[in-house]
DNA sequence: TCCGCGTGTTTGTCCTGGACAAATACGCCT
DNA sequence: AGGCGTATTTGTCCAGGACAAACACGCGGA
């Protein structure tokens, strides 16, 4: 049966909380031991792997090399200053840019002063407006959170105190912009992630920039199962599923799962992806939205293009 | 390397899409066939397991079952009459009569109407007052939509639908109630939930009880590694560590959590804990509170012991 | 009658080592 | 340089065995 499995109980975690923390398939990981050597974790009594806290810090390194490209078999094994020379080079290549933003956040976080961190972010959206702050200026800030956590710059419940206060933050002034006198109207759109993606920033800065174009609105929360995603759309008769995705979400699980939505509802139905995933790829039904700023001109898009069709009856 | 994994191209699924829609572990899958002779898929021309649609259903039921407390030994293979059976059996022995309150939200959720529910639920706020609102008719909108899930009459996206909506109303008070006049002071309370427990609900009218009694409070959100917490606890120098358990979550994890994290902060930090998990006891150093509506007291002692300490001081 | 406790059964998760197809890299020919 | 067939890499699946935690059951004492 289950053990306690507490994620970090004396630095030594089990394949399955190894699995949770890394995104990284039970599979994967004794298929990388059996193969490269690498992780090498400890055996319990039982002959269980138990993982050290170091070896779970190079799986998290090992992801994203893996994400960004690189073959498993030519970066598994080899020393941390290696994976960080690489991981450097590419984020020297990267567009990179944590604004100033982005440092005056971190620098609270560091600081632990929530209350700080909150007045910022909202003196942020005031100042930028909603659009710019969930389009550009958010997706920014989230980046450098979770940079400089995987860099073990941050700890975990500092990341936590982020998402809280950003969420606060941005939900108060998504509900502002609904109350504001801007009349809804369609496409009525439905948000959510797949089951592995807890992931809710993503998703409230979509949902933020819908809500600016005037868009009939629903939010079922994250991770909610396929099917239910399919039920809710004809439930609500939407026109527009909206999914979010992170880096975190296997592309292979991301993909399989908007196949299978995509079978489960009438292809009336828009289904638009998002998100830091970077291996999403458009496929037949299925839109890929690179970055929030494209929401609004495809809402637009679709607008123009149902008007055509109400005209042609 | 995976396959495409249409996981209803038609209608046969591949295991790894079993385990995304119902929830079943691989693993749990593969031993059910094993030891019941119940999934018992068909396979491709690489013996790879192709499930019929018909079997993922029964397999929903029989997750529906084994959370409901049967047995797996006592239920999987038998036929699906028995199951709907055993169902309807659980239905009819639940408890349940739910308020007034409950009754229109119920409707409303049956009917999809995410504004109408928005609104009924800040009505509500707005005529009970935040305390009575999160100690009393919160709870028990909960629960009855809980109880609703569980016998069927509400599908998963419904009661996602009325988590964000009870979320968002809630929140939107708790930052009204903050930046009324009340000034701020101690105790300075710490806010999450264990890994396992991914409710967010018992926390947000937790963190609106004490948000009214003026304290200092600071979220994690929910499912923070139980050393993350220690360490928030000791950055933020918080007074008590609010903890909710619903009653998803096994009562031993529960109580083995509440040890570790007994054992990894300082004695003077205290440690509350509440929510609808049963089996929940007082232990020395953790403060149990049964009920919401016991915050605001127990809030009223720790300050006079504090004002009492500082005066012996 | 009810509760606490030791014993036996059930159950989920982990293990090893092998297999294969999809994805990717490589060498060859035009 | 660019298209194409072959070789390597890689993730996921399989079988069947093992074990500890969770659970049910029966016994003895208050």
């Amino acid at each position: 049966m289950t053990n306690i499995d507490a994620p970090d109980s004396s630095r030594l975690m089990s394949i399955a909380a190894v699995e949770r923390d890394c995104g990284l398939p039970k599979d994967t990981l004794r298929v990388w031991e059996r193969r490269y050597g690498f992780p090498k974790p400890l055996r319990d009594h039982n002959d269980e792997r138990l993982y050290p806290a170091d070896q779970v810090a190079t799986l998290r390194l090992l992801r994203r090399l893996v994400a960004a490209g690189h073959r498993p078999g030519r970066v598994v094994g080899r020393p941390d200053e290696d994976l960080f020379a690489l991981l450097r080079q590419i984020d020297s290549q990267a567009p990179r840019s944590v604004g100033g933003e982005g440092q005056q956040v971190l620098k609270l976080l560091e600081a632990y002063d929530a209350a700080g961190l909150r007045e910022v972010l909202n003196a942020m959206v005031m100042r930028a407006g909603l659009g710019a702050f969930a389009a550009e200026i958010g997706p920014g800030l989230a980046e450098a959170v979770g940079v400089a956590w995987s860099r073990g710059e941050l700890e975990i419940h500092q990341e936590h105190l982020f998402t809280e206060q950003f969420t606060t933050v941005l939900r108060s002034a998504i509900n502002a912009a609904q109350g504001a006198g801007v009349p809804r109207r369609r496409p009525r759109v439905l948000f959510s992630t797949f089951p592995q993606e807890p992931h809710a920033l993503g998703l409230l800065m979509a949902e933020a920039m819908f809500t600016l174009e005037g868009c009939l609105g629903i939010s079922l929360g994250v991770q909610t199962p396929i099917p239910e995603i399919a039920a809710a759309a004809r439930a609500h008769e939407v026109d527009i599923l909206a999914l979010s995705f992170s880096s975190m979400i296997p592309v292979t699980q991301a993909v399989a799962g908007l196949s299978e939505l995509r079978a489960l509802v009438p292809s009336t139905v828009e289904i638009w992806a998002g998100g830091a995933c970077a291996g999403l790829r458009p496929k037949p039904g299925v839109r890929v939205l690179r970055a929030l700023a494209a929401i609004g001109p495809a809402v637009t898009a679709w607008r123009a293009c149902e008007d055509g069709r109400i005209a042609q009856v």
